[in-house]
DNA sequence: TACGTTATTGACCATGTGGTCAAAAACCTG
DNA sequence: CAGGTTTTTGACCACATGGTCAATAACGTA
């Protein structure tokens, strides 16, 4: 009996996310956001609770896109683990020099989340951790192939990807063109073609 | 004649960077930048007009001090090139995954930039071409020592130790701890070895 | 010591913000 | 068609913000 929504949340939670990728978390104004999703302040607000929670859901919907896509990426069985990995990299350099300013939500709630127990860096830290895995797992098959030495520390591996992923993001950003981007994607890939260095210290886990 | 100013530029410049790094440019408050630099409001505007040019100049600052910092770690003529390249990573590493909520005012300004002609977005630009000049030098070092193939790409592995720099810097704030970030600069360093050169000796400054 | 110049101070302001409220509208069921 | 429930709408609000103003203090000079 009660009246239905006029909207799927979804469409709205995706719109939000265009905004928040575009602008970030501060810089969004509800009223941007409502102009984007095309209803009320206060229906966003008793269907989401506000501008943060609104945010979390779209980092959250973007983390598992993010998180799909690369999976997706990784999994095709008509090539090599390595192949695959070295054709995501190169497609990333191609995405991310693209001029569009938008900046993953992931990075976005990097830089702003405000402290160490913000929501936005626990569920960064999540999103960066199932990323890192994704990445071991395909890591892993290229070990068991013979393409990556058998004493290669995946883990570490797959977090460094992690990170050399955002710091491309960043360069595509400031402007760094394609052909530089691909450059830099293939200098990356190098590092999985040498003799695995001696360990840190300690057995490096992501969580820690 | 006229009354002397009771501040000196540089010190406020130097402690509105300080916040400008723990909160970022929207973030930050103008009443947090008086609180920290302790002169008043308007004697902040017109000495250097703004918010947003305060910034300005607390980023340039940064960036120099930045490219010192890096040119200096790299430019001890007591180890090789590719063993400085390498102490430097490995000093990042511990570096950026300290606890502190700061993150360079470079990420900050490239993510809160608005537009590709955004006063920001152009400082930052530069601002990384300058950093990744001086890797660059370094590499180019290497290269001449024979620590790098002769065809390598000195250029585009410079802009690629900038990527990674980036990206630990990113990791280090979504709390990576200490030994995981060593592990990624190890692996990052990989790039440069390629197949050829394994490291013989142990690895220096782990803890500092 | 008085003057001119500039820095400083603290009150002030317009504006845009996220968020709230109460009334009206829309829907399903009975 | 009526009742109950929830959404929608649009006006509203308290407040913090960046920025400004006019008065005052501090200094070097003449």
């Amino acid at each position: 009996m009660p009246r239905p929504r006029k909207f799927v949340e979804s469409d709205v939670v995706s719109s939000a996310g265009e905004v928040f990728a575009a602008h970030g978390l501060a810089a969004a104004t509800l009223d941007d956001l409502v102009r984007a999703t095309g209803l009320g302040k206060q229906s966003l607000y008793n269907a989401f609770g506000g501008k943060r929670e609104l945010f979390l859901r779209a980092l959250s919907e973007d983390r598992e896109e993010a998180t799909r896509a690369v999976s997706e990426a990784l999994g095709h069985e008509d090539a090599s683990a390595l192949e695959q990995i070295r054709g995501h990299m190169l497609r990333l350099a191609i995405e991310l020099s693209s001029s569009d300013r938008r900046v993953s939500l992931t990075t976005r709630a990097l830089v702003e989340s405000t402290g160490e127990d913000d929501p936005l860096s626990t569920a960064t830290k999540a999103g960066i951790e199932q990323l890192a895995e994704v990445y071991a797992q395909c890591l892993e098959h290229a070990r068991e192939d013979g393409d990556l030495p058998d004493d290669a520390n995946v883990q570490s591996l797959a977090v460094y990807f992690v990170a050399v992923t955002r710091g491309m993001e960043l360069l595509g950003r400031a402007g760094v063109g394609r052909a530089v981007l691909t450059a830099v994607a293939l200098d990356a890939l190098r590092a999985l073609h040498g003799q695995r260095m001696e360990a840190a210290d300690g057995s490096p886990s992501l969580r820690e």
